[in-house]
DNA sequence: TTAGGGTTAGGGTTAGGGTTAGTGACGGTGCAAACCT
């Protein structure tokens, strides 16, 4: 078995050894356990179930939270002669997708969205073909997204149940204990084996600035960009301060390339703002929280938050995004006493309130009483409502939750709607406690005096290690002891046609 | 009396992604149309 498994990864991946954590995963899934993988970014995770999927009879599914994702995947397997792989979207034309349908049983590996996974007539094919092996990637959407912004991810469970419970692979990148504790309750699956293993960063040292508004902010990061010229991030709250900065960047900092990013743009400016930033064509980068989930650039040496994130685990992931090839990077976290509004806002912006609530029951009420049912198109109930696109969501996930409504049915009145209307009141109450809880989290460690290492890393992991360079602003970091791996000017420079060539068909394959 | 510092209030803002109808596949049964003798 030992030699085995080797003697597969050489000959589908021309790997010879596996890295940390890979084997012992690839093993207790191949003996049919259901298992939690924690493996740092950038460690091969994805090895961990595609050699089960080619090993194994019948078919694996991964559930993926980007489209983007899954395309990389697909387009990486295919580059490695491996065919029987494929995803399905939205974005496909119906002929495609009934191509699939049709040959479903002939692919080993699929990956899908968890809305399109919710549909009963996916159900009802993957019904019919053996499910070897059920993935979840970015597992910690389930814990992030589920509970509003994307309640499918909370169907898992039932989805996993109507698949004949096959056994389950859910891999994460960051997952607090907290997080960890949640993606197995909520897939229904406590007794998961854990392979957790370290993410801290030593490369890493964190700055906190505390300034008095904006323009001291801006005029600390003018200052900070003029002096190095390094690939590097910043993080904003809001799409339309992103653009602006960028336009402000590009003014003060002649001759640096800059570009913003955020989910507000069009899906083809969004692809090539990355792919310059990959490709070393784009300096600076101002985004949301949009920008990061899969993209995988070794030389990124600053990231800096404008505003600042609703959770430590989303800092922990932006930042994590810097020095991937291990050399010398920068956090640098400004924030003001007027920064608590964004937040604040964000937050409530996302769950329905109490006066929300008891409209929404009063509208539902009226239908039934006139025996009608809820309008088919969701932007129409919004309207209704007066819910924005989020907040209907989760109110629509919870009142299916609670047989109220059913696809655009309502239950009768009776007197169990109170109940329902308490216990989703709850919920909204105990949601919002939480997030503002989390937030909490943040704050305190940004005015924390301790070393910023240790206080960042204590909730998420028993021990980590100590910093390689620079540790953090309450250790003596200083700017003028940072001298960063300068960027080269044009990463094609020193590449004649033919290797220009070769890397630019390497990328399409 | 005035410049300057500190505080507060008020205005309008605010992230994240997928989806939308149709679709597959199979066997058994019942029935009507087409074909053969």
């Amino acid at each position: 078995m030992e030699l085995e498994l080797e003697r597969e990864l050489q000959k589908h991946f021309r790997f010879s050894t596996f890295r940390t954590g890979q084997k012992e995963i690839i093993q207790d899934v191949l003996n049919g356990n259901d298992v939690l993988g924690i493996l740092p970014t950038g460690s091969g995770k994805s090895i961990c179930y595609q050699l089960p999927a080619i090993m194994m009879d019948g078919l694996t599914i991964v559930v993926s939270p980007l489209i983007s994702l899954m395309m990389d995947q697909v387009k990486e397997m295919k580059a490695n002669h491996f065919k029987k792989v494929i995803a399905i979207n939205s974005f496909m034309n119906f002929e495609e997708r009934r191509e699939i349908y049709r040959n479903i049983h002939t692919y080993k590996l699929l990956f899908i969205s968890p809305e399109l996974l919710s549909q009963d007539f996916i159900i009802h094919l993957l019904q019919r073909v053996k499910v070897s092996l059920f993935v979840i990637d970015e597992a910690h959407c389930i814990s992030q997204w589920g509970y509003e912004f994307r309640p499918d991810y909370l169907k898992l469970n039932s989805i996993i149940e109507k698949l004949g419970n096959p056994p389950t692979l859910a891999l994460s990148g960051t997952a607090t204990p907290e997080v960890q504790a949640d993606i197995m309750t909520s897939l229904n699956k406590p007794e998961m084996i854990k392979h957790i293993y370290p993410m801290d960063k030593p490369n890493i040292a964190f700055c906190i600035e505390e300034v008095e508004n904006d323009q001291e902010k801006n005029d600390m990061i003018i200052q900070l960009l003029k002096k190095y010229n390094i690939p590097t991030l910043i993080y904003f709250s809001s799409r339309l301060t992103a653009e602006s900065f960028t336009r402000f960047l590009s003014e003060k900092l002649q001759g640096r390339r800059v570009g913003f990013y955020h989910a507000g743009m069009e899906p083809m400016d969004r692809v090539m703002i990355q792919q310059q930033f990959m490709n070393n064509q784009l300096d600076i980068v101002c985004c949301t929280s949009a920008f990061g989930m899969g993209i995988n650039k070794g030389n990124i040496r600053l990231i800096i938050h404008y505003h600042i994130p609703l959770q430590l685990e989303s800092f922990i992931q932006e930042v994590g995004r810097a020095g991937r090839d291990g050399k010398s990077s920068v956090s640098l976290l400004l924030f003001s006493k007027s920064d608590m509004l964004l937040p604040n806002h964000l937050i409530k912006s996302e769950l329905p309130d109490a006066k929300d609530l008891s409209n929404v029951f009063g509208y539902l009420r009226d239908l039934t009483l006139q025996d009608m049912d809820l309008p088919k198109d969701d932007v129409q109930i919004q309207n209704l409502f007066n819910l924005n696109e989020t907040q209907w969501r989760f109110l629509r996930y919870q009142l299916e939750k609670h047989h109220l409504i059913h696809d655009n049915k309502i239950m009768d009145y009776n007197k169990t709607w109170e109940d329902i209307y308490q216990s989703i009141f709850h919920v909204i109450n105990s949601r919002v406690k939480l997030k503002i809880s989390k937030l909490t989290e943040i704050i305190k460690w940004i005015h924390e005096d301790r070393c910023l290492r240790d206080t960042l890393y204590q909730g998420f992991q028993p021990t980590h290690s100590g910093a390689e360079f620079q540790c953090c602003s309450n250790c003596g970091f200083t700017w003028s002891e940072w001298t960063p791996e300068q960027q080269e000017i044009e990463s094609n420079l020193g590449l004649n046609w033919e290797n220009k060539l070769k890397k630019l068909l390497l990328l399409d394959i």
